[in-house]
DNA sequence: GCGAGCAAAATTGCATACACTTTTCTGGGG
DNA sequence: CCCCAGAAAAGTGTATGCAATTTTGCTCGC
């Protein structure tokens, strides 16, 4: 995290290179996807994020590639790299088989969660409420996020945490839509109350149908306000 | 695949890369990794795999990272890449999060597969059946293979079948050994038996219990052949 | 004999250079 | 006016070179 800053091209600073450029690329160039902040769709010449990065191609090159095997940018052969474009169906797809890992972690979780973990999922579940009573839809959207974070992190299944992270990045730019429509958003919230009286049950099998069917809610409700274009970012 | 035989270093062919080389070696070192051809655990040099393939260290580093973001190899800053090694537990939590991913397989196909994909399956058992019958163990773990991944594929979802994919290929190199136990493997072709019904019956629900009992069954029988150890290359 | 410390060798990380491919620009038919 | 060579420009793919880090081997001291 050493790195000079974004906007402009590094002067000159050989001094130390702490840790490696191209993992911090990695690291940088996924959040600027996430967030929107790369054109979907279009060509980005390397020349250009090299400058914008302040490093040769070489590095860059190698933080492209790592992105593609990711699936959140698709390499064209000699024809460089482009932010791929997300349909309406890859994200109903994608929430498809999130939903079956959510159900997966739910059951995993409730065989071993602790009394600490359950009781930062319930804070969190009371901020989210907060949040939903008060219609702030950025803080409500990132304590749902960690609650159904949590979940996953308490199934205790790295393999499932990481590909659950894997697909919810990808789809992460497309999210925040889903909550647009107030009646599912009082939904939702319902649903969430079902969520936790099951996971405080530790009711394994009735939880993953319960996230099964969260997640399969929250997919229509997008196909329905995403019709069938492709998320552009800003 | 236009590319020098494995063993020797390319002796100088700079005539015409009709594909790009740093794909070709994701493939080529994919594959080697999986047939347990590296070294597991250990430093393996760029020199010696440049020299391997008779290319420089710009494209292998870039299928190295490409590799790493598939969770195949590790990368230690500064002191190169290592082939992941596989304990039993990462075995087992990689069998249950693909065990959830085929049933939600398996439910999808159901619901649209069609008469030829059905077909085929039906074929592929039946030749599996024959190979059981003959004790041959390869044949036998191919067409298992092909079947489970028919119904993937049959579930018409794309982010399902690569997220499937990605985890199959890590922990296929300990896959062979799960059907080493004979009972086990009488009993796993019996569940196929019963998968095939279901599927034929286009129940999704049952089929996708199915699924999930069989892959767990499948694991649980690795756990006792493979107490912790982990998995080494030949 | 054994471990700490230093130097040489090996190896990785990055930048640059060059070959090849794709794209764009331009001029001339039709 | 449009379309199609053909060449120039831009961009990607690979090789090589150099700096920095790590590893290895050796010497010295205990």
């Amino acid at each position: 995290m050493e790195i000079a800053p974004t906007a402009a091209a590094a002067p000159r600073r050989p001094a130390r290179p702490r840790t490696v450029i191209h993992a911090q690329l990695v690291e940088r160039l996924r959040d600027m996807i996430v967030e929107g902040d790369l054109p979907v769709g279009e060509r980005v010449p390397e020349r250009v994020l090299c400058e914008r990065f302040g490093v040769s191609r070489t590095p860059l090159r190698e933080a492209l590639k790592a992105l593609a095997a990711e699936g959140l940018i698709e390499l064209l052969p000699n024809r460089g790299a482009r932010i791929a474009p997300l349909t309406a169906d890859d994200i109903a797809q994608t929430l498809k088989v999130i939903g079956a890992l959510e159900a997966l972690a739910a059951e995993l979780a409730c065989g071993r969660i602790t009394g600490d973990e359950l009781a930062e999922i319930r804070a969190r579940h009371y901020q989210m409420l907060a949040h939903h009573a008060r219609r702030d839809l950025l803080p409500y959207f990132k304590a749902n996020q960690a609650i159904h974070q949590a979940i996953v992190d308490a199934s205790g299944n790295p393999v499932l945490v990481q590909t659950y992270a894997n697909l919810s990045g990808r789809i992460r730019r497309a999210r925040y839509a889903a909550n647009l429509n107030p009646a599912r958003w009082d939904e939702a919230v319902a649903e969430h109350e079902l969520i936790l009286k099951a996971l405080m049950a530790r009711d394994g099998a009735g939880l993953a149908r319960l996230m099964r069917t969260h997640l399969d809610n929250k997919s229509h409700s997008l196909a329905k306000s995403h019709p069938e274009t492709s998320v552009t970012s800003a």
